[in-house]
Formats: C-alpha cells, sequence, structure tokens
DNA sequence: AAACAAGCGTAATGTTATAACATGTATATG
DNA sequence: CATATACATGTTATAACATTACGCTTGTTT
C-alpha cells in the first residue's frame, strides 16, 4: 500500500483542510468531493440552510442533479461527528465552528431575518443535562434553541 | 344579546371545563366541538403525537373526516394561548398543563418508547434567556430539549 | 336585514425526510 | 493486477409533515 498514486485523489485531498475536515478525517472518515461540497454549501451563509437549498447549492456546484437523500446521508454523517447542527425549530442547518469540541449548542434563531447565532455556554448545557439526569432521564443530544429577534431585527 | 339560547350551544359549553378550557376562554377564545376535541386529543395520551394522528383521533372521534389544516390551525392556535407545546425534535404536540403559568418547558424525549415528560424550571431557562438577552438578543420562545433515554429504556 | 367576522370544510399543493434498490468507486488481499 | 469487499453515491418512489386558497356556514354587530 501507501504507493499514493491516482491523480483524481489529489482532488479528493486537496489541501484547503479546515478543521472541519480534519476533525473528520481523524475520526475516520473520508473527505470525498461530494463530501466537501456538502459542507461547503452549508457553511457558505451565516444563515442556516435547509436540506433542499443545500441541495440546489451542491446540484449547481458539481453540475448535476443530485438527490435530496444524498445530501441527507451526509447531513447525518456530519450530525454524528460534530460538523454540522440541525436547527430543529427551524427545520434547518448549519456548520458547527468546533468540531473538536462536542459542547452543546445553544442557538438563537432570528424571526426577522433568518440569521442564526450560536453559543456554547458549557455551565448552562450541563445544567440542563442535570436536571434531566435528576429525574432517572438519561439525556443524549440537547437541543437549547431561542426564536426571537437580533440586534438589528428589533428596532 | 345575552339570550342564551339554542340547544347546540349548551353542547358547546360543556361543563367539563378544564384549566384548559378556562384559560382560553378568559383569553376570549371560544371552545367549540372542534377545539374540545382536538384538545382531547392531543391530552389523551402521556406520549406526544403527531398532527396526523391527532386528525385521524379527531376524525373517529366526531365521526368524520378532517383536514389536516383544521388541526394545524387549532394546534398553532392553542400554542399560542400556552394549550399546547410542540415538541420540535419530533414534530409532535403535547397538552400543556398549566396554561396559567407560560414558562418555558423542558422536555425530556425518549427515544425508546417515545414518551415525554415535561420539567418546568424557571431557573434554567431563565439562565437560557439571560444568555441570549446579554448579547442583544430579544428570546420569544424558548425550545429546551433533551433526547436520550428514560429510566425504562435505559437498561 | 345587511354587513362582517369567526370557524371550519375541501382540495390541492408545497416542503421536509426516508426507503428500497442499483450502481459506482476505493481499498485490501491473494 | 484481479478480484473481493466495504463504502459511497445514484435513482426512483413515496412517506410524513405542513400550508395555501378559496368557499360555505354560523354567529355577531349595526
Amino acid at each position: 500500500m501507501t504507493t499514493n498514486n491516482h491523480a483524481h485523489l489529489h482532488q479528493i485531498h486537496t489541501h484547503i483542510a479546515g478543521p472541519a475536515q480534519h476533525a473528520f478525517e481523524a475520526a475516520g472518515g473520508h473527505w470525498t468531493v461530494m463530501r466537501k461540497s456538502v459542507f461547503e454549501a452549508v457553511a457558505a451563509e451565516g444563515a442556516p440552510r435547509t436540506a433542499y437549498e443545500i441541495t440546489d447549492h451542491v446540484s449547481s456546484a458539481l453540475g448535476r442533479k443530485i438527490g435530496a437523500n444524498t445530501i441527507y446521508r451526509i447531513l447525518e454523517l456530519f450530525i454524528e461527528h460534530n460538523l454540522v447542527s440541525r436547527i430543529e425549530s427551524q427545520n434547518t442547518y448549519v456548520a458547527c465552528d468546533h468540531p473538536q469540541n462536542p459542547a452543546d449548542c445553544i442557538f438563537l434563531v432570528c424571526s426577522g431575518c433568518g440569521k442564526t447565532t450560536h453559543l456554547d455556554d458549557q455551565a448552562t448545557s450541563e445544567q440542563v443535562r442535570a436536571l434531566a439526569t435528576a429525574t432517572g432521564f438519561t439525556p443524549d443530544r440537547m437541543v437549547i434553541e431561542a426564536n426571537g429577534r437580533c440586534v438589528g431585527c428589533s428596532l
């Protein structure tokens, strides 16, 4: 092995490795063209995007029609690896800054402009977890979202 | 006015007024047969129910086919009046115990049996609100959910 | 009675997500 | 390098969730 070869491999293993790619590969994942493209689509805008928006974005980036389920598969994979979070109250997806630190994110979703910011507050998310645990519940994934108005839209 | 009359009104203004009905009417809403039926469908089970399950339940309760949009309309109305909460991570709806006290609920959703319990912890939800507010965000509705395993399903 | 609003019906459609199965592509192994 | 294997994606169809547009009936106001 390790005769690292074929030209088309170079196009996959581009050198723009962001933290996302790095974390994903460190976990044994393959950073394929498709996955790279999906990640870029999710990360492209400040606002979270729907799966079908991502589908369109990827389709035009690759110049061919991609099926929705391909996108959903990859989003699910990314969510498992903390590269992406799903905003439950919006049915949208956002890229996650810190794949290293799998903290529970707190999302602030603006109902005016759609922009979403995210906070990490270990103390708060731990408090929610502790509350749940105290009842005998075993929490897995936390969903903490605030819907309201961002600074710009509250005027 | 106030010649309170017609027989069919009596069937609307039944005397089983739970706290939900009471709060709803206090807010100026009309507790119609349809709305009563929807509320009962939502409240019927421990587990939260999807809008289409509610649709089926109401349809068989009333003996005729009810359209999904009728259910969605009423669910939305109930949510505004704190009679019902939507579990965002499940696309389901649950009846709310305390329409009086519009606290932010914390839901514990079991991925095993689907049962959902709800906590009220003012301190925690206030903490999340405070976090949001500190960034200049004006929170409206909070979504705090924990997905995991309930006591029975964690074995 | 006329005007209006609230509540619901009906039908169609839009949006989000998954299932089932086929095909392609990378990697390991003899 | 041939082949086996597992992983990744394509294709098609459909399920699940939600909304729109419009009209009819009923209750309330004038």
